[in-house]
DNA sequence: GTGGGTACGTACTTCAAAGTAGGTACTTCA
DNA sequence: TGAAGTACCTACTTTGAAGTACGTACCCAC
């Protein structure tokens, strides 16, 4: 019932969900546990935290490995597509950086420069 | 309430809306007018267009210019701004696009391959 | 004078994503 | 003994984005 119209809705798809920018950012400096993501992305609930990553993994960016030992461990870490991801992410990240600020001011303040 | 975390996180906020990167799309492509814009994304409401371009243009990356005139004529460009995020944008469009058959499937159908 | 085109605005509804709050089963540490 | 940590799941509620359906004011062609 999708059905993407362009490469680029089906990648902005991937990468929507409130948390999954920051959850690719965090797996691409190194693969995690899900309690390091957790304390990690303050604020985010373990529910979702756990959806976004399986839509993540359905998607074909995250890897999910489960360790079989108790305590459980389940460590994240990005496939190759997920690196090709986050590769093709960083123009969008630097352009986001620069603007930051602007964009922010904007969408709560409303004007630019409050005096 | 938004503050953003990192870069992309405002990039994606930016370019986020269901209608978005269609927008940026067909402008990348040459200036538009509301009722070409509306007729070429089949399937938009008014409401959700003009909404989503306002927020775009609060956002800095597209310029509304109105024509005074009866009938009205309201042109919609790029900004500066607006060009370099479409520049940002084509890494990501080009992931999306190697990939979207798989992203498609795998989101309605479950299964890559149906028998 | 009626229908179509221009570019909106506004009120209401729908629906999916996100948030909240609980539970599971097992272990280690104090 | 009981509190805390591991990685979840489930049910319920809230929120906000998008969709639906109308109205505005003006013009032109038929």
């Amino acid at each position: 019932m999708a059905e993407f119209l362009c490469g680029l809705d089906a990648a902005v798809a991937v990468v929507g969900g409130k948390w999954k920018p920051l959850i690719l950012w965090a797996l691409s400096v190194r693969p995690r546990r899900t309690g390091e993501l957790r304390r990690e992305l303050t604020g985010v609930s373990e529910k979702v935290l756990v959806q976004q990553l399986r839509e993540l993994e359905r998607d074909g960016v995250v890897r999910r490995e489960v360790h079989d030992q108790v305590p459980p461990k389940v460590v994240y870490s990005l496939t190759d597509d997920g690196v090709a991801l986050d590769r093709a992410l960083r123009p969008l990240g630097d352009w986001g950086e620069e603007r930051m600020v602007e964009i922010n001011s904007v969408r709560q303040g409303g004007a630019v420069a409050p005096p």
